[in-house]
DNA sequence: TATTATTACGTTAGGCGTAAAGATT
DNA sequence: AATCTTTACGCCTAACGTAATAATA
């Protein structure tokens, strides 16, 4: 039978046109390489070389060996990559959120519920989600409005809020409450990887100019150093302090609070598992402390 | 790597659904498939069974790799088949001939022409043999008039005419020519396998019966005891005598004379130089004796 | 008890590398 | 002389089979 090693040899040959080339192409010795032409010749039961004293060249037989032998290869590759990412498909649970905030406290519970699964997460456009997570191209969806579709769950499990934050310097400070028709055409300092919320922002205020940050480091400096408005949130208080000299002031429109949904396949019993531990959870967290956290 | 034994065993257990069942389908050992299976594993990176302490079944990973060893597998076995059709067809000359006669003095000479080849040879319709010329479907044709082509070689090599055996007491007897016209309506016996000559007797006497014969030895032991027509030719005297009860009269109709084309592509050279031979040996030919031959 | 997978062990075949030879440019 | 293939030789890995072990139904 043909040996994959060997048809490998034969089109390192191919490609180095020498049997000297290609040995030290391969990391191993010439003789080797004469042994293994013979040996794939016999095992082709065909010649493919024509033999000098002094050279070994491909005939046309071999030329087409050679050729066979890329697609075998190509074909054996193919299914090892193919078992491999089917594995991997069967060990992960992909979660896809409109937004950075829910997944804050959706990851860990993933993790404590299913410890031997590796857990992967992504942004995406609501919009996509409910499809994807039906297609099976993701496990979980997090959206900010219901979904319905054949087969599927969909759980509210989470609200978040979204506030404004001003220095007290700034001609909005002391207001208890804002609306978005009130902050349009304010500037605004932004993250990115926010989600649904740019486009709500920029859609409620097209007003307005957002100055999207991308990294971390910059935004926070930015916040010191300018009046320039940013947003924060009620959810996932740890990761931020808020500067002393800025006042947390709520939206009251209804967009800018959202309940987030929670999505899975009904057929997809561990989601559906985790699905009732976030059930159980919502309650405690509600009772939980609130701190605010930069947008 | 992969190695396609592996592979091999590892369908053999998906076949099996047992270790031991797969040995001995196999003709080897179960340690050695247990090792195998490990390594299979291994090879793949990924877990492929669920392992009770009496009990090896594949898991859903396991599948998706027997279902991606049967195609590689498979992808394998084509590979060794087309290089060894691909030697085959270059070192074989296909002929394909419209008529049998004209194979009989031109298979020899290529042999003598191309010892180390393989020759086919097959029957034909003549309407076919330019297109399969020119395609590459074979590598010379054998036509009773001349092709055009574009890279089509064509030339005339040999002439065969027809003739009709009479016994002694038929009304028939006597004549020294005949024609189609005088012949249309005598039923004849017919030898099986004569290419071309089948169409043009069956459209030139339409009001003749023709009794096909597949065996020589029934038609020759029917030429002895039945007073029925049959035909004969000038060519390839050797096979057969005519028994003596029986006389040749020859068709002087211009279709009952063929002149046989050699037909072969340009760009193919060992076959032009056959053709160039043909060509000499052609002369010789004609000055030889001539016998007849029963169609 | 019969069936099946796994482990242990000794043997052997086959594949590799080094070294030398043969041949060509 | 330099380059390349092939042959020769010795080592050693790794694959196999037998036999023993363990566990299940």
């Amino acid at each position: 039978m043909l040996d994959l090693n060997d048809l490998e040899q034969l089109t390192a040959f191919a490609d180095c046109g020498t049997l000297t080339g290609a040995a030290e192409a391969l990391h191993i010795s010439q003789p080797t390489l004469t042994r293994t032409m013979k040996r794939v010749e016999e095992d082709f039961g065909v010649p493919l070389f024509r033999r000098g004293k002094n050279r070994l060249e491909l005939n046309e037989t071999g030329l087409q060996a050679v050729a066979q032998a890329r697609t075998v290869l190509a074909a054996a590759r193919g299914a090892e990559a193919q078992v491999r990412a089917f594995h991997a498909r069967l060990h992960t649970v992909a979660v896809e959120s409109c937004a950075p905030a829910p997944l804050w406290s959706l990851l860990p519970l993933l993790s404590r519920h299913m410890p031997d699964r590796t857990i992967s997460s992504s942004l995406a456009e609501p919009a996509d989600i409910p499809a994807r997570v039906a297609g099976g191209a993701c496990d979980i969806g997090v959206l900010p409005w219901p979904a319905e579709g054949e087969g599927l769950l969909c759980l509210p499990f989470l609200r978040e809020s979204l506030s404004v934050c001003v220095r007290s310097d700034h001609p909005l400070a002391g207001r208890n409450s804002l609306t978005f028709a009130e902050l349009n055409g304010f500037n605004f300092l932004l993250r990115a990887e926010i989600g649904f919320w740019t486009g709500l922002c920029r859609r409620s205020m097209p007003a307005s100019r957002f100055l999207v940050q991308t990294d971390e480091q910059d935004f926070l400096e930015l916040i010191r150093a300018s009046s320039l408005l940013f947003f924060t949130t009620d959810l996932a208080s740890d990761t931020m302090e808020l500067p002393p000299d800025r006042e947390r002031i709520p939206i009251t429109d209804p967009e800018a609070s959202v309940t987030y949904l929670f999505l899975c396949r009904r057929s997809n019993k561990t989601c559906r598992a985790a699905a009732e531990a976030l059930r159980g959870q919502a309650g405690q967290k509600s009772a939980g402390a609130k701190k605010s956290e930069a947008l």
